[in-house]
RNA sequence: GGCCCCGUCGUCCAGUGGCCUAGGACGCCGGCCUUUCAAGCCGGAAACGCGGGUUCGAAUCCCGUCGGGGCUGCCA
């Protein structure tokens, strides 16, 4: 699911949620190109995770069938004949050949590439004649002409647009399959859709699913245009500029929560100078009117900033859950109880300290590694002359702690920093090194606490080693 | 080209005629804190596209202009 698209199912969804109205989720899927079921599988994902639950639809049901379009062709087509029959629509017999064609050549000459409309004056016995001999043909809407549409958009206000600028669009495809503009308009009417809100990119679609609900005698749905979500160079959000898959950032270590109020200030803001809105006070105060007219632009770095606000204001329990496949995935390996156990104990301080839960992974191996590995650059930035000492002293005064413990262990420390004569930041980042593999780790005295006494010992020892043999 | 939408810091928003010497957040820069990395705290640079009106007064209203985006399919 596009974020685009989760952006928009939120607002849909915060929409209902404020008005008490119903989200339903249904399914377009009238494009063949695409591939149905992974499409529908990767929607609803997507809106499981971002927790948007729908009181109609897909999976749930409703009274309105599979909220699946293409298993509703047969009433579309239904449909589109008796649009024909009441002559609001009529058959086209241009291939798509010829119009192509057609298009290249007003094009060429400057003109209005929408189609022309020629068929519209076919008379109808000598249309069905025509189909009788088994010529193909699609079914055009006959926009009225002339006219205009004029609508209150919730988000944009009052629109008004000529239908001069607005062709007779295909409804039923030659080979029997509706479009888009049929299938959700006929939707919107049998479903009894109250509200439509989507894309912007849909505005000059409108007056055409306007004139097609007044043309089945029902009445239109209130419209919301949502402006589109742009990458960083201003255009239209997509693939090539980076991830726009919301289930992407699943894997990417995101929490929901983040990608839902992030998402909800892409357009929108609540009350005040509020960045981080729970849901439950998004839906006390979403309002459609107030969503803005100007695109936005998605800027991942505020996204990460708001997934370590999240990340930091779970429970320590929540965290650990939230981790575990991260740590799993990492480890390569499942993890036995007692190593859970220890990760239970670095966790919060893990916890404060990471952006994405795929940073979680690498923090804590070091507890979990039989041979730890020693980050080459890391070894090599805590070289000096002092190292050697430091390691030696280590060992000692850590050897003769009488209780392992965080306390204990940093008093040990201490001293020994004083009598080397050294800083905190020379003395113990080499221990940070041999014990962790890296510069950058949890904190060391909890670390080494954690650790256990003979595992800390050994690899102190075994950092000497590697000096000794260089 | 035509039609439509939009134009406040780099980005997301606040602002609906005087409270604006334009506010918050992310990012950026500097500092503090500090056992690393983060987090946290303090400070800083940074915007009303432009030109005309209207008005005692305009980021806010009107017009124009420039700029950006969308649509212009038997895609959605």
């Amino acid at each position: 699911m596009h974020v685009g698209t989760g952006r928009t199912a939120l607002f849909n969804w915060l929409y209902a949620k404020h008005t008490g109205g119903t989200f339903i989720v249904r399914i377009d899927d009238t494009d063949d190109e695409r591939n149905a079921a992974e499409f529908e599988a990767d929607i609803l994902a997507g809106l499981r995770w971002l927790g948007l639950d729908w009181d109609e639809g897909v999976g749930v049901g409703g009274p309105h069938g599979t909220y699946r379009q293409s298993d509703r062709y047969e009433r579309y087509r239904q449909v589109a004949l008796e649009l024909v029959e009441r002559e609001a629509a009529y058959f086209c017999f241009c291939t798509p050949a010829e119009l192509a064609k057609r298009r290249e050549e007003a094009a060429a000459a400057g003109q209005p590439p929408g189609y022309d409309g020629r068929c519209r004056t076919i008379p109808i016995s000598e249309a069905i004649a025509r189909r009788g001999s088994g010529e193909a043909s699609a079914v055009r809407f006959k926009m009225p002409r002339p006219g205009v549409t004029e609508f209150d958009d919730l988000v944009k206000g009052k629109i008004r647009i000529d239908h001069e600028h607005v062709d007779d669009f295909v409804l039923l495809r030659s080979d029997g399959r509706p479009t888009y503009h049929l299938a959700s308009t006929t939707d919107d009417v049998d479903y009894e859709i109250s509200h439509v809100a989507r894309g912007e990119d849909l505005l000059p679609s409108t007056p055409r699913h306007i004139q097609l609900t007044m043309a089945l005698g029902a009445k239109e749905a209130t419209y919301a245009h949502l402006p589109l979500i742009l990458g960083t160079d201003g255009k239209r959000l997509s693939k090539r500029h980076g991830a726009t898959g919301v289930t992407e950032y699943i894997e990417a270590g995101y929490l929901p929560q983040a990608m839902v109020n992030y998402l909800s200030l892409l357009g929108w803001s609540p009350a005040g100078d509020v960045t981080i809105v729970s849901l439950a006070e998004s839906i006390r105060l979403f309002d459609l009117e107030s969503v803005s007219t100007n695109p936005a632009v998605f800027d991942q770095s505020k996204l990460d900033w708001m997934n370590g606000e999240y990340i930091r204001s779970l429970s320590a329990v929540e965290f650990v859950e939230a981790a575990r496949p991260f740590v799993t995935a990492s480890m390569g390996r499942e993890l036995g109880t007692d190593e859970w156990e220890r990760f239970g104990r670095i966790a919060p301080l893990v916890q404060e300290r990471t952006k994405f839960l795929t940073e979680v992974g690498p923090q804590v191996r070091f507890l979990f590694a039989d041979e730890l590995e020693i980050d080459p650059a890391s070894w090599a930035k805590v070289q000096g002359d002092a190292v050697e000492a430091v390691l030696e002293t280590a060992v000692t005064a850590l050897g003769s702690v009488d209780t392992w413990d965080h306390d204990h262990i940093e008093r040990s420390l201490r001293t020994m920093l004083e009598q080397l004569g050294l800083n905190a930041r020379k003395g113990l980042q080499p221990l940070r090194v041999a014990v962790t593999g890296s510069t950058v780790s949890p904190p060391l005295f909890e670390s080494m606490a954690i650790l256990g006494r003979d595992v800390v010992l050994s690899r102190l020892e075994r950092a000497r080693q590697m000096l000794i043999s260089a």
